[in-house]
DNA sequence: ATGAAACGGTACGAACCGTATCGTATCACT
DNA sequence: AGTGATACGATACGGTTCGTACCGTTTCAT
């Protein structure tokens, strides 16, 4: 049924779920005794997980249906994951990490662009988006979510536009004093404002946006 | 207990549950025979709602707890709301009623700094916030939910932004060809980001926000 | 008085989470 | 080959909670 085996390294879903005894070994490549755990059965619930949130949203889906459509005991779920917002968390770093990263291309304009482009098309051209609508509430409202996709997604974000506004800078294209974090809000914002309140999102509308941005912090001429 | 005997008149509280039978009487002051609901116990509801719903956070909310506050039977809250997202969608639109409002000072950069100040202040400031931010994924998900709200609170905050738009354009303080859709999406996306991503939400991120919308819609000089 | 519907209260079915336990399978080590 | 440790799929179960059904009572128009 599953055809990847490699295992993406993300934050939940390689932490032991309890401390390990750690009697002496320090070896790194220390294994632990008995049956090793299943990769195939680690994607499958990820991919199962993935297609019945997107279908379901996250109050009706049911970790029964996830084991089922994985072909997996829901005890090998909960042997990985203490919870099912643990579970729906790693998947949304998993899927929220492809679309972080601003190359330096030596345009600032372009380079701004990225920014809101980025968000914006990994929620409408990638599973991102569908997962992010079903996850919003739990990570505006519940600090075991939210905490984590904060200091990982949120602030990888603005650390890549950071780097943008400083190269900017640099650049003589933006004002000296420009705020790398007040242009984080502005460019990506208004992507997740209709992500949640409606409104198209196309690339017409992160053209005006970062334009807005940038005519906002360019430096004067 | 409940001092306040009036009803604000929200979307679906006034909205019946099922089809009125509409037998003939199209007479739009014509009352169902029968006792009729008591205003008394729907206020009681929607306050005891606010409080737990602030106390205990959405998930946590539990009906019941809301009937024993309210002194009111669990089929009181049911014969007027079909359940609890459509009961706290309810308390969302009344509450954010009266953060929308911008009033005309004659001074544009003061009206958007009122554009991102009212929705940061119904957010800090206001049980308001709490409420809406359990009920984001429910209103980026659900139409049934969403809709409403988009029509009502987002169309309204839509038309206050584009009234300051066009002021300040008149006022030639802006450019005219200044976007009131991109406009409100700038003002007012930031301080949602905050909400769901997390960040101060205070005075002088208002400033800034808003500034930097001056700023890249302000008139050549 | 009568019919209709709301009232507070309570019981209950159904759904679901997370835990416990079963016998089996797969690893390292001897 | 045998042993110990752990993961595997499967299943049962306790504990919550939602939403419905029903109770006898109360409040309205007729």
């Amino acid at each position: 049924m599953v055809s990847e085996v490699f295992r993406l390294p993300t934050a939940l879903a390689t932490a032991p779920m309890v401390d390990a005894p750690a009697g002496r070994s320090d070896d790194p490549a220390a294994r632990p005794p008995g049956r090793p755990r299943s990769d195939e059965a680690h994607r499958a619930i990820l991919d199962a997980t993935r297609e019945l949130l997107i279908e379901e949203g996250f109050t009706r889906l049911r970790l029964e249906h996830v084991a089922a459509r994985a072909g997996v005991g829901k005890s090998t779920i909960y042997r990985r994951w203490r919870s099912k917002e643990a579970l729906t968390l790693d998947l949304v770093l998993e899927l929220a990490a492809p679309h972080l990263e601003i190359v330096d291309v030596g345009d600032t304009r372009a380079e701004l662009l990225s920014a809101t482009l980025n968000s914006l098309q990994s929620i409408i051209a990638s599973p991102f988006g569908p997962v992010i609508r079903a996850m919003l509430s739990q990570i505006a409202g519940n600090p075991i979510i939210g905490d984590p996709f904060r200091s990982s997604v949120v602030a990888r974000r603005r650390a890549e536009i950071g780097h943008v506004i400083e190269r900017g800078i640099a650049r003589g294209d933006l004002r000296p004093d420009a705020d790398a974090t007040i242009a984080t809000e502005l460019l990506v914002g208004p992507v997740y404002f209709r992500l949640a309140f409606g409104g198209v999102l196309d690339r017409e509308f992160a053209e005006r946006i970062s334009g807005a941005v940038f005519e906002a912090f360019a430096a004067r001429r």
